[in-house]
DNA sequence: AATAAAACATGACTATTGTCATGTTTTGAA
DNA sequence: TTCAAAACATGACAATAGTCATGTTTTATT
């Protein structure tokens, strides 16, 4: 629950277009489900934009134009309020598709902002011309259904969290998603690989930062957790696990 | 965040089973889009069943094994912590389509329960078989893609209000929600045409039965709102959008 | 290496909401 | 119509989380 910055933000560069046939998008389950011609159809439509910090890929309110998924690097889907307030919906990872948070689908524009967390890839494609491919496409529109089903279980468990969580609780589901969702296993724990700081991982639950800092600090004193921003290590999942859930 | 009711429902008796063609179909969307024929042959597969107060249509945990829709009445999806304390997710009211909240295209088990509130009419279908018609009708598909960003776009607008929002902010939203969803125009202000007790709005937005009786209670007295389940009256709409919307 | 900006930390106090207890009113079923 | 259950109501108090202020540490950039 952070106030918005205050304008004090450097405005990097303008965004740098990339080649439009990046290697390495196999992996990408909704492309992936394509044949082999249809893929490279798509990715023949497709631009792939990169995205430092500070910068926007699109805000709340802007017409949806493209439908876009992650290639490299993270996404963060925030909404805000009017005073000021914000809140992280979702960090989407590589592969995972938006428009914004993946779902104007219906809309005309996006009810959310995506920002880049750090240097970011994105790959995004006209609207029209994804719903056309869609069309013709069985396979990738129950692929796509599958997805949003998912998204909005997803959606719906957060809800709940958020309705019947304590502050403790919450921050704990969250760090045990993220460690199923982006940890590492490391010697002492899992390192989660996203850079969080205490402020995104309130804006993510729903309390204000000075409470993330302090429950966090306590987890770390009971040795569930240790490290910051650059470096999170969970160290105690089964325990987070519980205190999650009760 | 009532306690779970301690185990004195009343079971009425077994559900029965209606018609296997009901009338007065043609204005559910997600049939609408269908081609004559396909409809028929799709509510050729589909089973009506009624409900009625303290049954069940599914509970969380259940194998997803048939999509449902909502026929007549509504139905609210509802998912419960350990501790038994639950949180309404959403009323499904009739069109809707659920499974359950609506997202079984992805996963084996229902991730909540289905209660009907009050008496309701359900049509259901065998899961496969409506994904087997999915597949030959990209408008079907392209319709369900559209709902479901719809729902999710719905789900997360839920999300940040539970995350930033006050109680008495959250209350203001969802009784913005129910006058435009259910709303019945009327000569003192507009019904709401579903009946929901203090405890449904508090299990709606993640506060105590107290707490919404309170709140409820501020809003009858600054004549925002007047009645109450059975007859709820939202009287101020605007001064309760500029409420929920602060 | 110097330095400014973020990020992290902590205390004191306040606001909000939950909990528990108890009582009244309304509703629905026999 | 009666009667029990559910819904609505309200007070007193406790717990939780927010606000504001201030200070330290870490991180990134020149």
């Amino acid at each position: 629950m952070s106030k918005r910055p205050k304008k004090s933000l450097k405005q990097p560069p303008a965004e740098q277009s990339g080649p439009a046939f990046p290697a390495g998008l196999n992996q990408i389950p909704l492309l992936q489900i394509l044949s082999a011609q249809d893929r490279q159809k798509v990715l023949g439509e497709m631009t792939e934009t990169r995205y430092g910090k500070g910068q926007y890929i699109f805000r709340e309110g802007d017409p949806t134009e493209y439908f876009h998924i992650v290639k490299e690097g993270s996404v963060k889907c925030v909404k805000s309020s009017l005073d000021g307030k914000e809140c992280t919906l979702k960090v989407l990872m590589p592969g995972d598709l938006f428009c914004c948070d993946a779902s104007a689908f219906d809309g005309a524009s996006h009810p959310g902002t995506a920002q880049p967390m750090g240097d970011v890839s994105v790959l995004r494609m006209k609207k029209e011309a994804y719903f056309k491919m869609l069309r013709g496409n069985p396979d990738a529109a129950m692929e796509v259904i599958r997805y949003l089903g998912n998204r909005l279980n997803e959606a719906q468990e957060k809800a709940k969290v958020l309705a019947l969580d304590r502050a403790d609780q919450r921050l704990a589901s969250l760090l045990v998603n993220l460690a199923e969702r982006s940890g590492v296993q490391e010697p002492n724990g899992i390192r989660v690989s996203v850079r969080l700081t205490r402020q995104d991982m309130a804006n993510m639950v729903g309390v204000t930062t000075e409470t993330a800092i302090r429950i966090m600090a306590r987890f770390k004193k009971e040795r569930l957790v240790s490290g910051t921003a650059a470096r999170l290590i969970i160290r105690d999942l089964p325990k987070l696990r519980l205190l999650a859930s009760t």
